[in-house]
DNA sequence: CTAATCAACGTAAACGTTTACGTTAAAGGG
DNA sequence: CCCTTTAACGTAAACGTTTACGTTGATTAG
């Protein structure tokens, strides 16, 4: 059995409040009796129970984080910033993982709240009206990753994607390239879908580039088999293609595993550029040229929100800068 | 605020006492009564405090998991099984990164105690005395996940390395291969290092073949870049090798990247054979052939067993069964 | 010398549950 | 009709903290 308080207490011969006092080093004791606390502590290897604290202070310095996949790549170095930063403040995380669905993610809120997380970050999905009812009643700060919502006042943490898929089709143009493809994720996913497809349409025109809509080829994910697919018949349909922009790393390794298949050599024969820079783009053959997402200083910077949010300090929704990552999938022509 | 169990008894006209019992739904009220209480319990709103709970039941269902890195490909294929499984029995989950760093783990280690998870899961790292202790002090389940400690009692769940990599191994002999080199992780390591080395030795020995020292290269880690370097001066040594077995996935890939580098073609000069499946395995280019772990059911295997040992039953460690998955990064000769 | 101040504590309530135990009224047995 | 049993509750203690408030004795101001 773990000593209490009150162990403590009587052992030094002091009430327990002065023993609190002196665990929260708050004044009201003489040095003496702060010395001789401190003994019994150590002699007992007393740790406090923040459950008890917890009620009382009506705060469990923990904060939940929910992801749609846990296993995905992304999410990974994602919790690994929320992980490292919550942890420096003392704050430790509970994470779920919704596999994108409803059912999921509402029980999962619901065990956030009677556990009374401290916080919350959601990443990477959309936020129905029945999550954010059920925000409301949690009552605690949250903060979206990865994502926006444009129907409720979420502060987000976020990369301009429009503006990424912009200078990713930019670099292509300016490598020489002008039959400029795309796999792109779905139009209809207003967060990850339509900007990125914006901002290659975007680089395009301001190109004079021709703007059919055959070139860019959408998926229903954003995963390393519709990379595969989407390759496959976006080459099928525009033999002429020398280059293309993926929405994603995985679907961009995807394409390069069906260009590889069919002979088709990258980058000499098409060039390649990704978006997210994931551990694996660098370890693709050939190496991935990709848009960076400063994965951990994301999730880094929502704990920081949450916790200035908990301080009743404001915290503004924040873009974070994109990086062009240039290795060896795109040719200069 | 929430509304609390004092909240529903008044509005319901019962007691506390009675609130608490159909919550918990143990004998002692009339049905009439029980639509009552959870009627108002509806119409408040009502979800029970879990740290209210906690401090009396002595229990908090929540499970601490320390992983030497989250944003590891690995380390996220597990916490999927173990978030899942955990979910699945009323379970929520910590997670926390050691970094392989002893100050942060035992810093962890107090963090998960003072907050009084009901089991730790403690994946991928050596047992250290110290870390040993504090287990015993926290009086709680403890299961190891693809690591074991030969020292102290601690049930694991992993699968069996030095088989694994004899089967591996094996493989590319019955492939008609002779000479067969290897890209190991350290000799000093129990766990992934030696055990691996001994099961490729194994089969080496077993068909007759060359044995000499200087056929493993040794790698600090298993990363991929270990891969790419220990690729280059294993070739530089035997450039005779026809085939490699590699510790790790990430080993695997490091070592096709330089052979891409080097214009040595995998799988027709040399091939490969992983350890691990990780996601980005199938994503390689070729597609790498590679020994499975199975992470997932690892994960859920250690919560079950966790869960075992809360009920005070016995916990046996287990030895899950690894696969051999064929793709293309090895040639039949 | 008295009163006021203050450092150094102790007491007890509160946080929101669970649960052992007590109470009440109805039902059933003789 | 009385006694016992039992269903259906209510009361209060306990879990381990924090903290407002009270107490004490010494010190200081006047």
């Amino acid at each position: 059995m773990n000593p209490t308080i009150q162990d403590v207490a009587r052992l030094a011969n002091v009430s327990i409040a002065t023993v609190s006092r002196v665990l929260n080093n708050q004044p009201g004791y003489s040095e003496k009796t702060k010395q001789k606390v401190l003994e019994t502590i150590e002699e007992l290897g007393y740790q406090p129970n923040a459950i008890a604290r917890g009620l009382v202070n009506r705060k469990t310095s923990t904060i939940g984080v929910l992801f749609p996949s846990v296993s995905g790549l992304l999410s990974a170095e994602i919790l690994h910033g929320i992980e490292a930063k919550a942890h420096q403040h003392g704050n430790s995380v509970i994470v779920c993982n919704t596999a994108e669905n409803r059912e999921k993610t509402i029980k999962y809120l619901q065990v956030l709240r009677e556990k009374r997380v401290d916080g919350l970050i959601f990443v990477s999905e959309e936020v129905t009206e029945e999550y954010y009812e059920l925000f409301r009643g949690m009552d605690i700060p949250v903060v979206l990753v990865s994502t926006q919502s444009y129907q409720y006042p979420l502060p987000y943490v976020k990369v301009d994607d429009r503006h990424a898929a912009y200078a990713a089709t930019r670099h292509l143009i300016e490598e020489g390239h002008t039959k400029i493809g795309m796999i792109a994720g779905s139009p209809d996913d207003p967060i990850a879908g339509s900007p990125r497809i914006e901002g290659y349409r975007l680089a395009m025109r301001e190109a004079g580039r021709s703007l059919e809509d055959s070139l860019v080829e959408t998926c229903s994910s954003f995963q390393y088999n519709d990379g595969k697919s989407g390759f496959s018949s976006l080459m099928n349909r525009h033999p002429e293609l020398t280059a293309i922009f993926a929405a994603s790393d995985e679907l961009a390794i995807g394409a390069i595993s069906a260009a590889y298949k069919e002979s088709i050599r990258i980058p000499d024969d098409v060039s390649i550029v990704g978006y997210d820079n994931l551990l694996l783009a660098e370890m693709s053959v050939p190496p991935l040229t990709t848009i960076a997402q400063p994965f951990g200083r994301m999730g880094e910077r929502a704990v920081q929100m949450i916790i200035d949010l908990m301080n009743g300090e404001e915290a503004e929704s924040t873009i974070l800068p994109h990086e062009l990552v240039i290795r060896d999938s795109v040719k200069r022509r």
